[in-house]
DNA sequence: CTTATTCATCGTCATGTGACGATGATAGCG
DNA sequence: CGCTATCATCGTCACATGACGATGAATAAG
């Protein structure tokens, strides 16, 4: 299956909580497997990305839109857009003078649906995925991604 | 440590991205809702708290083994678990004058599985969950608890 | 009873992080 | 050809966060 060991390794951007200059020989090879799952946990911790997650669940948006919706300054939102973008979780569409942002992994998802369980299992139930996203089956809790997110653009 | 806080705000009002004095009706109630999820989120998104739910899959550890394992200061494990204790994640077992740490909730396993798949998907294909948790269905990322753990104890 | 071990908590310090405004580049629009 | 809108980036500021050592409580051991 993930048969992989050490990949993360040549990650360029490590620096999300700190990278003492290596302290215990035995700890080093795993600990750097783990920054590229750090990275996209860090991604998630921040009630502002996760909403900017969550709105794009619906549709496609512009970066204006986001900083509408979200109430915060532009420059904010393109800092969270480029934080989501640094891990891979969103991609942009040029169009114009607009940037068009969706989810780019599919199985973001599923993490959020598996999220939810973990929640409900702490006891705080929390509504992440969107319910047009959880109708699947167990993994399939994609966006249905096809003519509708496009349909946005202004062609 | 100041991690206390983050239990804090179990109010609807927010306060994790900043608290301007309430921009937007609409935004309120969601983003009250996502606030186990950020505190779920930002306890995963820390390289030392990774590798101690990672160090707990193996077996319940003390707070000494730990802190011999991961080369922190004592101190500071006790904060990283007294976070995911927080979060609701690992429980903790007082014995004697130790406390043995074990994961709490176990579909955190699925979890860490879903969280592979989307760094699989984003290209940076990492190790989190180990294989014996893996090789069970759907739920059952469960890490074999039964004799192995108890007997570690010193009775 | 005295001592040693384990651990939670407190106080402090250095750094990371999110917020904002300002600025410049790019691209539609009149 | 200007003008405006959109967005990425930069610099700054306030605060959160993780690291550590020190301290005290609880408990096992001698």
């Amino acid at each position: 299956m993930t048969m992989n060991k050490l990949f993360a390794d040549a990650v360029p951007g490590e620096s999300v909580t700190g990278d003492p200059p290596m302290v215990d020989p035995v700890e080093a090879r795993p600990r750097a497997a783990h920054h590229a799952a750090v990275l996209l946990f860090h991604s998630l911790s921040d009630s502002a990305r996760l909403e900017i997650i969550k709105l794009l669940s619906d549709r496609e948006r512009r970066v204006v839109d986001l900083t509408d919706e979200l109430g915060l300054a532009q420059s904010t939102v393109s800092a969270h857009l480029a934080c989501l973008r640094s891990a891979g979780l969103v991609e942009a569409h040029p169009h114009g003078r607009s940037t068009y942002y969706a989810v780019a992994v599919p199985e973001l998802w599923e993490l959020l649906a598996t999220a939810e369980t973990v929640l409900a299992a702490t006891g705080s139930p929390v509504s992440l995925c969107p319910e047009h996203h959880r109708a699947g089956p167990v993994g399939g809790c994609e966006p249905t991604r096809s003519a509708e997110e496009t349909s946005v653009r202004a062609h």
